[in-house]
DNA sequence: GACCGGTGTTAGGTGAGCCTAACTAATTCC
DNA sequence: GGAATTAGTTAGGCTCACCTAACACCGGTC
């Protein structure tokens, strides 16, 4: 049984390597917003634990247990996302802290269930894909030509993260399975057109949304 | 925003106070099988917090601030129970260790839109009603005279969780909702007829089981 | 009046999981 | 090649929530 904090820690390896390929305990902590030590102290406890191991690099890696785990605990946080807005009507950019809070307390029975009464979704509800499936391929917004259209198909976990991102992109019309079209990408500015109206974005969205290629 | 481990011991106290009168700490010790000074600690705490108060018998009353977040708590664990079996298919036995630790999880966002979903529910699976819902009338099976049919209404919180107790109830046909006939009581034995079918059980069902009146 | 069961507290200890301050070690930058 | 940046660790400390052992008290009862 892995404590909340143990599952914390490898669901942000999870994230993070997913994005990123190579995780570091500096960006673990960044990540997580604890100090260095700490997360230097945990990092250790997980490598006695069997489920992380090190490289010369000091490069993170998961080991088969620990990958099993952060897959299990991935699952349940994307299965309760699904669950939150489909289930309970939650708005779509408001179930990561409540998840968060959901999936440690999952068991497998609970975990089976869920899938079964949703359908096995292959998904969360900002597109990520359930651990195990395959990616739809994907691009980052800001590789659009201008006056191309797309569809928004995922925001990635890693932004997820970010206070208020979500909340910011529902506020501009920005959501997955939105289409809309590049306007304009300058260094300050992101313009686009969604429904016909044109909307100005911030500058890192162009990283932070992916679209269908 | 209490700890899980602070929500716990509000817990005991609501359902030690709503089956037994009063609560004094060795009862909670016991319930929660913890030992006497670690229970002892938390009560100060308690007490340091504003939840509790002690008086000069030691025995403890939840101040208004603890009612609250033990009402609090009390209610999410039963809607939690509700939900696993209404929404995901879970045997009424169960759910207790499933809800006992969603319930540290849900906003009161959550807890609105669980009690929506679920029609605002009375009572739990087990038939202990919500906080604030008066209890329908009941009493203890053994009270029936021989002969006597009622319907099963309650098993009280406190029972639940006893290890394997509702379990074995399934097991011998007794549920809330179905209709029994005390046959005999004796101080070993405890016979009762079902759906025609004599049925033998442990004597201690005769003050878990609550019956209708 | 001495004993005894039940209750509560004191004292001291543990592990998990966080912190800051201060250090080392390796890279990069000019 | 020296300085700055980045990464990691050591040392020491904290709170929370548990533990055992030992002691204190209080209400009976013989």
């Amino acid at each position: 049984m892995a404590s909340s904090a143990i599952e914390e820690y490898l669901q942000a390896i999870y994230t993070l390597a997913d994005e990123n390929g190579h995780v570091v305990s500096a960006r673990l902590a960044e990540f997580l917003g604890f100090s260095a030590p700490a997360v230097s102290e945990m990092v250790h406890r997980l490598e006695r634990d069997g489920m992380v191991t090190l490289d010369e690099r000091k490069e993170l890696h998961l080991t088969a247990a620990g990958q099993d785990a952060a897959n299990s605990i991935v699952r349940r946080h994307r299965l309760a996302e699904r669950f939150l807005v489909e289930v309970l009507g939650f708005a779509w950019w408001k179930t990561h802290a409540e998840a968060e809070r959901l999936e440690h307390g999952m068991s497998p029975e609970m975990e089976a269930r869920m899938i079964a009464v949703l359908g096995d979704p292959q998904t969360c509800p900002h597109g990520n894909p359930m651990p195990g499936v395959a990616p739809v391929p994907t691009r980052p917004l800001e590789t659009l030509a201008p006056g191309e259209r797309a569809t928004v198909l995922r925001i990635p976990d890693q932004f997820e993260h970010e206070d208020g991102f979500l909340e910011y992109l529902n506020s501009q019309g920005v959501k997955p399975g939105v289409t809309l079209a590049l306007v304009e990408r300058g260094a300050t500015t992101l313009r686009v057109e969604i429904d016909g109206a044109s909307r100005s974005l911030r500058p890192d969205c162009g990283q932070k949304v992916w679209m269908s290629r």
